[in-house]
DNA sequence: TAGATTGTTAATCGATTAACAATC
DNA sequence: TAGATTGTTAATCGATTAACAATC
C-alpha cells in the first residue's frame, strides 16, 4: 500500500482507530460512521475523514466505513507484511510494564528479547521474552533481524546503548530515559519523558485552577 | 510570575531546560549560552531564545544566560510556591516505575500515595509511598490535599477511576491507559499510550528504511 | 572595531477546523 | 424530496525557523 506521506499526528491517530475498532469489531456491528469513531476517541468527525482521505479510504454515504476492511487497511498502511521484531533493552519496572501491557495483543510487532546487566535476570524468561546480557545486544539483533529497540534502562547507560544499537542496524528506537540521543538520521527516533510529561500535566492542572477560581 | 499564555511544547521544554540545567550546575560553569543548552537538547538555539523571551528571561550579551537565575525563573512559572502533591493509581509495573524513576529527584511535585486493589498490596510502602485500596480514593485525595493523580491501571478501570478522581477534586490526570477519558473541562487531561508511540516509531522505521534503501 | 551573541518580528511549515459540494 | 453523511478545499490556528537589528 503506497501513500506518500502521513503526517506524524495521522499515523498516530490511524494506531488508535484501529484499536478502537478492533474494540467493537466483536459485536454484531460492521458499519461505523466517522462521527462515532469520533466520539469514543474525542476528536471531531472531520479529522476522521481527513485522516482515512489520506491513506485512500473511502466509506458508504448510507452506511459509514466498512469496519473489518478499514482494520484491514490501516494494517497495509502502518504493518509491514513480515511483521517487526521488537527489542527492550533494561528490564526494570518500566521495561517489564511495556511486556506485560504488550503480551497478548494481537500484532505485526513483536517483543522477542529483552537485555538486562543484572545477572539475576540474565538468561530468565519474563511474560514468554527472554532476557539476554546487554553485552550480547549487537549478536541477538542482528541473529533474529530485530528492527525496533525500547530503551528503557537508566538514563547515564542510554547514550552507549543507543550506539550499541544503531551499530547492530535498528531501524528505530523508541527512548524512554530523559537523556536525548545522538542517532544517525537513518535510524527513527522518538523520545519520552515521563517527568515533563507530569510536569506539563502540573503547569496546567495549576492555570485551570487559577483561571477558573 | 505571571505570564499570559505559554504554549504546550514551550512548557514541555522548560521542563527540560531546568533539567538539562541542574545537570551542569555542579560543575564550575556558572554561565551557559543558548546554542550550548540546544545542543544538549538537539533542538535550535532560536528556538531556546525564544521560549526564554515568552517567560520574559534576558541573558548577557557576553555571558549567555546566568545558569542558577534561569533555573529559580522556570520554577517560578511551572511550580506553584507549595508544590503539588502526586497519587499514582494503579501499583503495578507502570505505577512502581514511575515512583521509582521519580525518587530522590528534587521537586515540587511529590507522590505522596498510591491506590491498588490487590489486597497484598494495600498497606504496604512502595519506595516510600504509601498503598491503599481504590475505595479510599476520595479520602485519601481531599485529606492530603492531592491535585494530580498518574493513572496506570487496566484500561477498564480507567473510567470508573477517573471519574471519582475527578469528583474528589483532582486538578490534573495523567493517562497511561488507551482508554480515552472523559473528564470535566475545569481537570486538565494529558493522554498517552505506549502501544501508540511504538507503533508510530515501527511504521516511520519502516519507512526510513524504505528511503534509505 | 570585528565577532559573537541575544531578542524579536516576519515567514514558513504542519496540523486542525470551517465550509460546502456531492451523494445516497 | 429532505436529511444525513462522506470527501475535499480553503481558512485558521499553533509551532518552528529565517532573518536581522541591537548590543557588548
Amino acid at each position: 500500500m503506497f501513500v506518500k506521506h502521513l503526517p506524524h499526528k495521522t499515523v498516530e491517530r490511524l494506531s488508535q482507530y484501529r484499536r478502537t475498532l478492533l474494540l467493537i469489531l466483536s459485536k454484531e456491528k460492521t458499519h461505523v460512521f466517522s462521527h462515532e469513531i469520533a466520539q469514543m476517541l474525542h476528536i471531531t468527525p472531520v479529522q476522521v475523514r481527513r485522516d482515512l482521505m489520506l491513506i485512500g479510504y473511502s466509506g458508504n454515504l448510507r452506511k459509514g466505513y466498512d469496519i473489518k476492511e478499514l482494520i484491514e487497511m490501516i494494517g497495509k498502511i502502518i504493518d509491514t507484511e513480515k511483521g517487526q521484531k521488537v527489542a527492550v533493552v533494561g528490564l526494570g519496572n518500566l521495561g517489564k510494564a511495556f511486556i506485560s501491557y504488550f503480551k497478548g495483543k494481537r500484532s505485526k510487532l513483536t517483543i522477542v528479547a529483552a537485555f538486562d546487566n543484572n545477572p539475576y535476570k540474565i538468561d530468565k524468561v519474563y511474560d514468554g521474552v527472554p532476557c539476554f546480557h546487554v553485552d550480547r545486544i549487537s549478536e541477538i539483533i542482528k541473529r533474529d533481524n530485530i528492527s525496533i529497540a525500547i530503551i528503557t534502562v537508566p538514563s547515564e547507560q542510554a547514550p552507549v546503548i543507543a550506539e550499541t544499537l544503531v551499530l547492530a542496524g535498528i531501524k528505530g528506537i523508541l527512548n524512554y530515559t530523559p537523556k536525548p540521543l545522538n542517532v544517525s538520521p537513518y535510524v527513527y527516533l522518538e523520545e519520552y519523558d515521563m517527568i515533563t510529561s507530569l510536569e506539563k500535566v502540573a503547569f496546567f492542572a495549576k492555570k485551570n485552577d487559577e483561571r477558573f477560581k
